[in-house]
DNA sequence: ACAGAGACCTGCTGGC
DNA sequence: TGCCAGCAGGTCTCTG
């Protein structure tokens, strides 16, 4: 379920719990990720602190201070993966990779079925390879549409393909890239290039709208999160395309379509969307 | 340089 | 009831 407003609950749920933190003790159970973790994670920072959780984009970066090394943790969720605070000592189930030992008790615990997330140490984060080319953050004033308008110019490829381009934008996923369009009024197959800076206008706040009411309905969640457990489906409600396929545009009530683009699901009323 | 497909994994659902 | 194909919120990497 992780999302770009899925992290920053994440992000927003651990931090107070972890910053100003000692790392007790590191447990990888498995290793196993995405790219493997590095086999001298807990030499690195067992015994140093947390001094911040940030987030670029849907990574969550750990701000770790210490004797051995200072450096960042640079965790992503995956499709599956999520990050947990727990402060009783239930013990780990299947899939619970990572564990981090607090302190004060807490333990970080880090759970991811499909494995595609990932645990990777940088001491120099800003120029990692998976940082580097990223575009801007969807809720910062640097991204709006005369953005999307000069970057577009002459790209033939379908606008959603080029929302959900990290290097252009980050943080539209397939949930949000599909609603975004629906409520700009554009036809998720349109050549990015052929779009006009007026309807990139638009684009860009329904991005900016979308993605900020998620954000503020997973903050009404962060305590059951917190506690552990935490199974939103709490913006499901609230989607008007995604998942809806075949039943009625909210807007002009005919059938929305359904189809693959870029192996994924995507979801439009051929009436609204131009 | 660009666009699209493949790859990485496990778990769940729906159709036969 | 049981089995299997297909699909799932991401994104790096390869191919043409």
């Amino acid at each position: 379920m992780p999302e770009l407003p899925e992290v920053e609950t994440t992000r927003r749920g651990i931090a107070p719990h972890c910053e100003h933190q000692v790392i007790a003790r590191v447990i990888v159970r498995d290793g196993r990720l995405r790219w493997p973790v590095p086999d001298n994670l807990p030499a690195l920072i067992e015994g140093a602190t947390i001094t911040e959780v940030d987030r670029r984009a849907k990574y969550l970066l750990i701000r770790v201070s210490g004797t051995a090394a200072t450096g960042t943790l640079i965790v992503h969720l995956g499709m599956s993966g999520s990050l947990r605070v727990i402060t009783d000592a239930s013990e780990p189930l299947i899939h619970d990779h990572i564990e981090l030992w607090l302190q004060n008790g807490v333990r970080l615990r880090f759970n991811d079925p499909r494995r595609f997330g990932c645990w990777l140490w940088s001491e120099t984060p800003d120029s990692h390879r998976l940082l580097a080319s990223l575009g801007p953050e969807p809720l910062a004033p640097e991204f709006n549409g005369a953005l999307l308008y000069r970057l577009s110019r002459g790209k033939q490829t379908p606008v959603k393909s080029f929302i959900m381009d990290n290097r252009i934008v980050v943080g539209a996923g397939n949930i949000y890239a599909n609603e975004a369009l629906f409520k700009a009024g554009i036809h998720p197959r349109r050549a990015a290039g052929r779009i006009s800076l007026s309807r990139y206008h638009r684009l860009a706040e329904a991005i900016k709208e979308t993605l900020s009411a998620a954000i503020l309905m997973g903050g009404t969640t962060l305590r059951d999160f917190v506690n552990s457990d935490g199974k939103p489906g709490y913006f499901a409600q609230s989607l008007l395309v995604y998942g809806r396929g075949g039943e009625p545009c909210r807007e002009c009530g005919k059938a929305l379509k359904e189809i693959r683009m870029n192996q994924r699901t995507t979801v439009y009323c051929g009436h609204c969307q131009r």
